[in-house]
DNA sequence: TCTGGGGTCCTGATCCGG
DNA sequence: TCTGCCGGATCAGGACCC
């Protein structure tokens, strides 16, 4: 999908189209998820600090990600591929690999591009927005042939002609060479694909190890048979939190440790899983970031035992300077837990009575775990009042309608009565206190969708003409 | 006004048991 | 019993991706 997260922000408010708009965190450490095109122009990008990009585009508008919107797109767009080929491999929320031979819906050049074309058209009926097509006989071509497609196109590279195409590429082209990799191979004098693939296999092993350099030069000679994969198991599971102040207070980091655990283990029970390592991770005033992990006997999903496991580990790490982030995560994960939870919770106890005997006092331990007991009462959307207009949230007012949120502070809210599917509407401001205004669930983008149900079964021989619509025969 | 959050994979050091 | 070697497990950090 072309700039998603903005794109679809686009299309649930009519007001936006056309106009810059910057998605991301909007605290002061926040940085940019997805820029819509308007805003790449003005020189916003993914992952630049939110401060920057305000500075570059003063007249953006600034909202807050609604995952819950993704989701929902996502999974529109998901289960059309799924009509395509039972391999279908989610890179993310809005990008995916299908296997098309395996579909059986395409076996040449000719027929790839008409299915890619008509998935372009449906994906934009069912959900309203673009989606770039990129066709070739790996998932490596195939990747980059939808980066080169963006936005709203279809690229199709024909077999044979991999090689040429890639040689003159930039180096950063291929999956794998970010900006370490980059720089790495730059002063080695290698800046486009073809220097790699003259370079020879052991030159690129000596210059970046064994792993790297063997894929880095199969991919510059355009070999790659890795094959699609459908369903793939997660391998860890972790939360994390930037702060918008460091921390200094040692009691106080010790109550977020425990309440990411908490929140690491209720995403855990959710994926119906366990997990046998716990990792603590500290990111330092000064961006420097460590993680210390310990594991356990056995796979666990108990939230006192990822709690102590993660108290502990932070008796290792120096905090003074301050905090910046702080992460718990679980890896080694499982389908069980050990049977003996008790025994182990009771092990970790005692351990961690052995390793703090010197230092944590039982006024600390109750203090930190009563705020911790504090924080699940309050649950996870236990937020303040005042983050409750969240720029960009959909709210319902009892008079003026169906709307969104465009700003708030000082007591006051300002909301942009429209809906995706009317002309760009008008802007109130009430207090925050205003009962005739609820926050509301996002509407769908598109409000009467064209039925595709029946697609690709109703796939015509040729590219003209609209794909049918015809009734649907086949749903359950 | 510097730098999110949730992941994956790889490498090298260290430890430990056979 | 001592020593050396080897391999697996564990741990920490780095790079990368969306």
């Amino acid at each position: 999908m072309d700039a998603f997260y903005a794109s679809a922000e686009q299309a649930a408010k009519p007001s936006l189209r056309g106009k810059p708009v910057v998605v991301g965190g909007l605290g002061m450490r926040g940085v940019v998820a997805t820029a819509s095109y308007e805003a790449r122009r003005l020189g916003v990008h993914s992952a630049m600090p939110m401060a920057q990009a305000r500075r570059l585009a003063p007249n953006a508008a600034y909202l807050v990600p609604r995952f819950a919107l993704y989701r929902t797109v996502s999974d529109q767009v998901m289960e059309l591929l799924g009509r395509l080929s039972p391999l279908v491999e989610p890179l993310s929320l809005d990008e995916a690999f299908v296997d098309l031979e395996a579909g059986g819906v395409a076996d040449d050049s000719a027929s790839a591009r008409l299915v890619g074309e008509q998935l372009r058209t449906v994906i934009k009926g069912v959900t309203g927005l673009s989606g770039s097509v990129g066709l070739a006989g790996s998932k490596m071509l195939a990747k980059i042939a939808s980066e080169e497609a963006k936005p709203d196109g279809l690229l199709l590279i024909e077999p044979g002609t991999e090689r040429e195409l890639l040689a003159p590429m930039p180096v950063r082209t291929l999956a794998g060479v970010g900006p370490a990799t980059g720089d790495h191979l730059r002063r080695a004098g290698m800046t486009v694909v073809s220097h790699l693939a003259e370079a020879g296999e052991a030159e690129l092993v000596r210059l970046l190890g064994k792993a790297h350099g063997v894929a880095l030069h199969r991919m510059a000679r355009g070999y790659d048979d890795r094959p699609v994969v459908a369903e793939r198991d997660a391998k860890s599971v972790s939360v994390e939190d930037t702060f918008d102040v460091d921390l200094h207070d040692r009691v106080r980091v010790r109550t977020e440790v425990e309440r990411l655990a908490d929140r690491c283990v209720r995403r855990l029970r959710n994926a119906e899983r366990s997990g046998r390592t716990v990792v603590l991770k500290v990111r330092r005033y000064d961006f420097s970031t460590l993680t210390r992990s310990e594991t356990l006997r056995g796979p666990t999903d108990d939230p006192t035992v990822v709690r102590e496991a993660a108290a502990r580990l932070l008796e290792a790490v120096d905090t003074t300077g301050g905090v910046r982030l702080l992460g718990v995560g679980v890896t080694g994960l499982a389908d069980f837990t050990q049977e003996d939870l008790f025994a182990q919770a009771a092990d970790a106890e005692h351990a961690a009575e052995e390793s703090a005997v010197a230092d944590a006092t039982p006024e600390e331990r109750d203090g930190a775990s009563e705020g911790a007991a504090g924080a699940e009462a309050r649950g996870s959307e236990g937020q303040p009042a005042a983050r409750r207009w969240q720029a960009g949230h959909d709210v319902q007012h009892d008079v003026h309608g169906h709307g969104w949120v465009q700003g708030s502070g000082v007591g006051r809210v300002t909301v942009r009565f429209e809906e995706p599917w009317t002309p760009p509407g008008r802007v109130r401001t009430f207090l925050v206190g205003d009962p005739a205004l609820r926050p509301a669930d996002p509407l769908p983008l598109v409000r009467d969708p064209v039925d595709y149900s029946s697609w690709p079964a109703s796939l015509p021989k040729s590219l003209s003409g609209p794909v049918p619509a015809e009734e649907d025969e086949s749903s359950p």
